[in-house]
Formats: structure tokens, C-alpha cells, sequence
DNA sequence: GGTTGATATGTTATACTATAACACTTCGTG
DNA sequence: CACGAAGTGTTATAGTATAACATATCAACC
């Protein structure tokens, strides 16, 4: 309970998500007795760079460039265990990834992204949307997708 | 405010969701203006067989047999009018599409997934999982992705 | 009835997203 | 040193989606 504050759009100290990202994803890495090898750091770095969502193959370039592979699934493999591991989010919407701004804490993903800028804000789930149906049909939920489209603050002024 | 409850995995006259679909998508045209051509209507009728999501290739296969269209342009353009229109929904985890299962009513879709026979249930969604982060944040929200997967009753059996 | 413009369809080509399969390396264990 | 597990490199291919242009259809208008 510390800290569900959505964040992305926000002005923050952006130096602190990637430092406590990474940090957790080390942590959590040595705990489980998972490599956290250059590639998957890296790629994890690059995801951190802002709270916007790159496709896998954004990623690649990156890697690319920086001579750690040029493939797609060397991208598709990191990101892969990055997933697993929690330390990255899937944004189904747009077919593409988002460093986790919430690593530290369990949680079910939610997600507000924005059609002007890109940034995409992660919240904490609240089971709202669909727990009530599950319950009444017996459904049993193990994964949830939500994701909500349209304009954070910043760019709603324009339209105004 | 009619029948909010899911429908997919309970038992059913599924024969009046074709019907009933169908009706509405044609007054819906009619009351619009639109035309609602064979490929529309032939894709609408395929999406409604089955409460399962269909890709747009697995649509564009049915229609190639039946000698009204081969080619993915066909099949995407039908379902994005489709879409439009409010008669089909594009499930994102699973870049396929379904017949909407509540036609007359006004509503943002909510949908269970299962992973074992793959019938998607579709709920009515509600402003719970990012009702209360948007107004915080000042994100307008314009569009809803929500999305659950797990196991129906009927699939939840065999596990057991 | 012919012209015109809007809408829909047919088709080619291509872009974007993702994974299967296999070769090679590294490293820790017995 | 043999061995197996895990990671990476690479080729090839599968699956999803759209741009762009050609053709057809039809209603409105003159
Ligand atoms: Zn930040
Ligand atoms: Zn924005
Ligand atoms: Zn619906
Ligand atoms: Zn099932």
C-alpha cells in the first residue's frame, strides 16, 4: 500500500523509476536465481527510458545499434522474460511493451494511454470491470487486459 | 437496462442471438444509411455461429468458399465497418473478433476469455478499473479494453 | 438518358508482428 | 572431462494488417 498512485503522466522524478526498476528487477533476479544478463538489462534500460510503450522491434533497433543483436527473437526473448519476471507489461492495444512503474508491488496491471503523446500511465487494477460477472457465471479469471484509450491532461488543452 | 447478464457459457437459444443480431445490425443500416452489403451481412452471420472469437483470416476463409471475397482486405474492411457499427468487437488478446452479444443495448464490452474452448462471454463493462485513476490523473478516457482470461465452468471441471 | 460523385469491392504489393527450429556458446556439476 | 541446463545467434517462415490503385455500383442531378 504505498504508493498506487498512477504514473506517467505526471511531472516525477523520472531518475528514481529507472533506478528502483532496476534495482528491483536485480533483486528480484538474484532471488529467484535468474540471470539478469546485458541483454535483458538493456533492453529493460531502454524500455525505461520513458513511459511510453516500444514495439519489439523498436527495441531491436536499439539493441541493434549497440551491438547486443540484431534478430528479432533475441528482442522477443528478453522482452519474454522480462514479462514473466514482471518487470515489463504488454500493452495488447498496441502490440507493444512498457517497463512496469509499480515494481515493487504485486499487482494486476491497468493502464490509461494516451493517443497524443503516447504515454502510457500504469495504475493499479481495481477488479471492477468483470469480477462481478465472473462471479455470477463461475468464470474463473487468471489473467485480466485492462487498458483504457484517450487523452491524458497535457493534451486534452489543444483540443480545448 | 434489459439483460446485463453475460452470455456464452450458459446454455441458450442461440438462435435468437442470430436473429436478434442481425435485426438490429440491418435497423441500425436502415436507420443510418448505410448499406449493409453481402460481405457485411455474411461476415456478421459467420462472427454470430459461435460465441467464439474468429481471426480475420479464419473469416476470410469462409468467405473465399463461398465465392465472396479472397483477399484480407476484404475481410478487414467488413470487420471494421462491423466494428464501427458496434455489431462485432475486436477482442485485443487475441487479435480476432467477435459478434457483439448485446446489440440493442448501448454499452462498452467487457469479455471473458477461456482459454479451454475458447468462448468469449461478453459483460457489461463497468467504470471500475480505471474510473477512479482517470479522474485522479485528469485522463479523459475515449475507449475501453477489458479482457479476462481464464476457465469457464464447463472447463474448469476436467482440472479439477 | 448521360454525367457526376459517393460508396463499396477487387487486387497487388508490402509492412508489421511473432515464433519454430537449429547451431553454438557458456558455465556449473558430477 | 562428460554432461546438461540456460542463454544467445541465425535462418526461415508464419500470422496479422494496411497502403494504394483499379473497377464496379448506384443514386442524385441536369
Ligand atoms: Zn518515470
Ligand atoms: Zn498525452
Ligand atoms: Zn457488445
Ligand atoms: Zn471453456
Amino acid at each position: 500500500m504505498t504508493d498506487p498512485a498512477p504514473k506517467g503522466f505526471e511531472a516525477h522524478d523520472h531518475n528514481s523509476c529507472v533506478s528502483a526498476a532496476l534495482a528491483a528487477a536485480d533483486a528480484a533476479c538474484a532471488a529467484r536465481g535468474l540471470q539478469f544478463t546485458p541483454v535483458r538489462r538493456r533492453t529493460l534500460e531502454i524500455l525505461l527510458e520513458s513511459h511510453e510503450a516500444l514495439g519489439a522491434y523498436d527495441v531491436l533497433a536499439r539493441l541493434n545499434t549497440e551491438g547486443l543483436g540484431s534478430k528479432p527473437p533475441v528482442a522477443y526473448r528478453a522482452l519474454a522474460f522480462l514479462v514473466e519476471q514482471g518487470f515489463v507489461h504488454r500493452i495488447e492495444r498496441l502490440n507493444a511493451f512498457v517497463a512496469c512503474a509499480h515494481p515493487d508491488q504485486e499487482h494486476d496491471p491497468a493502464f490509461m494511454i494516451c493517443r497524443g503523446c503516447g504515454t502510457v500511465a500504469e495504475a493499479q487494477a481495481v477488479q471492477g470491470g468483470l469480477a462481478v460477472s465472473a462471479q455470477t457465471t463461475g468464470f474463473q479469471i487468471e489473467q485480466t487486459v485492462i487498458e483504457a484509450e484517450g487523452l491524458c491532461p497535457t493534451c486534452q488543452a489543444p483540443a480545448a
